[in-house]
DNA sequence: GCTCATATCTTGGTATACCATCGGACAAAG
DNA sequence: CTTTGTCCGATGGTATACCAAGATATGAGC
């Protein structure tokens, strides 16, 4: 016991090894550019130019594209070199069932499994919603949600499902605050992830379910709006 | 007509522009060589060493491991480098349970569209499959799969959960062969297959997913005795 | 003989140099 | 005025050089 509280004392006493190598900072910040709408689609992304705006060597932005590339957040045109990549409605649509499948499976996971400690973590998730969503803040609402099902993933130990989603969303990031931006979305969205929310509270792993696929499919149904 | 033909024609002129950059071809080598295991799980990557085997620089030599490791095939050891992806049984039983919610929707989305052609193409994907099964060749079965489940896929208008589908796949790779390696495996794979198929023929949509879910659950069960 | 310090070697991180190709501007020929 | 040839700048692909940090070996000192 002895032992364990001092490997523990010595691990806590280690220097935070900044875990920030350059190409990680360059990519995280490639990322949110991205996602946040701050490159248009089909935007090039001239190497260069991007160095210079970021500050490191090309060396850098070329591994970032790629890891990006690989993300399918940017494109490679062949004899062009990258882009952003743009969306049409056919992707879009799949990577709604995907979200669909692997979310409601999640919640019911969740449901099955979940315990005080765990609903806590998502009634407060859930509180940072309305909130948000009372603030009118398409972002603050993005960010609750997603914490909402980070936790309902890890908390059924789905967290290479959570990835998954985590990258498919990243890839329909624009047409997500467009969603969101949609007036009565703004109030129904978190009224359906109430409903998801009692439903794992009571445990009921097949309501939940149910309850994440109508969340979804109403957000698809939003998008193919938008998007055709 | 005639101008059909004449563009057709004109098509067919173009010069094959070799997609052939030294980075592509090195990716897929090295993703070849780590799926068919040739690197050994946990093996230390060294950049310098893969240059002369790949006979490259290490700027390719970077850019594909980067890429690698966003397709989650390869991890980065802070301060040492990359290592060949490891698998535990949590990770490979979550990769298990993401196939079978995705693939049993695909084939459901595929009975229900599936016409002659498709059908067509799916019988040849089996023969293809019972004859490399009959032969007892692991790596041949598993091609053979991989190409029914493409088609079925690609004729539901599934591209993206294949896309995700192929790469949790690989990796399992390693799984995947010793669980074919399992003899009365050898039999039963391509027996489930069918029963997918003839629920495909039949346009039924449930059938095909319950027979997908059941194939699937079979492979993960083999899975989780020999990893665990 | 064991321990600790130092030298060195390996390895990854970063920057830069060089080359081939593509695209557009400009000019000359019809 | 159109077309075609040519040149030049921009861009991506590739290779290499340099540096810092870890790991390992070696040797001095106790």
């Amino acid at each position: 016991m002895v032992m364990k509280k001092n490997a523990e004392n010595l691990a806590a006493l280690r220097i935070e090894t900044p875990p920030a190598t350059l190409r990680e900072i360059a990519l995280d910040r490639m990322r949110r550019a991205i996602i946040g709408g701050l490159f248009e689609p089909g935007e090039r992304l001239v190497e260069r130019t991007l160095c210079e705006q970021l500050g490191v060597s090309r060396s850098v932005i070329r591994e970032v594209i790629r890891h990006l590339e690989a993300e399918g957040l940017v494109e490679m045109l062949a004899k062009q070199g990258p882009i952003v990549a743009t969306l049409n409605w056919d992707d879009a649509r799949q990577i709604y069932e995907i979200r669909a499948a692997l979310e409601s499976t999640a919640v019911a996971d969740c449901a099955k499994v979940a315990g005080p400690e765990i609903k806590t973590a998502l009634r407060k998730a859930m509180g940072e919603l309305e909130r948000t969503s009372k603030q009118n803040s398409p972002v603050g609402v993005l960010d609750a949600t997603t914490e909402f099902y980070k936790i309902v993933f890890e908390a059924g130990g789905n967290n290479i499902a959570w990835e998954i989603v985590s990258r498919l969303n990243s890839r329909i990031s624009r047409l997500r605050v467009m969603t969101l931006s949609t007036s009565n979305r703004m109030t129904s969205g978190p009224l359906q992830i109430r409903e998801i929310f009692a439903a794992i509270d009571g445990n009921d792993g097949e309501a939940a379910a149910s309850a994440c696929r109508a969340h979804v499919g109403a957000a698809a149904a939003i998008a193919k709006i938008i998007l055709s």
